[in-house]
DNA sequence: GCCAACGTTGGC
DNA sequence: GCCAACGTTGGC
């Protein structure tokens, strides 16, 4: 199992949005970064992801999971691309704001405190363990 | 709304 | 293959 984050702006793309489009998911598009395109590539159906939203909120308030695992992106006809498809699992109790990860002893290395224009990003299995914690979830 | 950080593009 | 120019992201 490994874990990822996927940001998306509550304008564009929010967690309600998500959770609207049930168990069936919704396709990843739009990903033109080969970065956060390798991510997609490594992961695997079942994998798990935080849902965080930028610009507006700035916190993780879901965790979702992969339910089609990459393939090409429906919104281009560049082979470059392809992506994921991802559901809403449940909400956190409490979302937690990229300040408080900022301050969080063990998320020092998170790659959403560290390199914040990657949109899909790996989480370690002891950042998912803290961030769950904060948002009053089981890890 | 600004701007720093970063990724991509394309000329050479 | 280098690097300047440019575009985008996202925190502030």
């Amino acid at each position: 199992m490994t874990f990822w984050l996927f940001k998306s702006e509550p304008d564009t793309w929010s967690w309600d949005q998500q959770v609207a489009k049930g168990p069936e998911g919704e396709e990843w598009h739009g990903v033109r970064n080969y970065q956060a395109r390798n991510n997609m590539r490594a992961m695997k159906i079942g994998d798990l992801g935080f849902f965080y939203h930028s610009n507006i909120g700035k916190e993780v308030v879901g965790v979702v999971e992969v339910c089609r695992e990459s393939s090409p992106d429906s919104t281009t006809d560049d082979p470059r691309w392809d992506c994921v498809w991802i559901k809403a699992v449940r909400p956190l109790i409490t979302p937690v704001s990229l300040d408080t990860c900022k301050v969080q002893p063990g998320l020092e290395k998170m790659v959403l405190v560290n390199n914040s224009r990657l949109s899909v990003q790996p989480v370690s299995a002891e950042e998912w363990r803290i961030v769950c914690g904060l948002g009053g979830l089981p890890a």
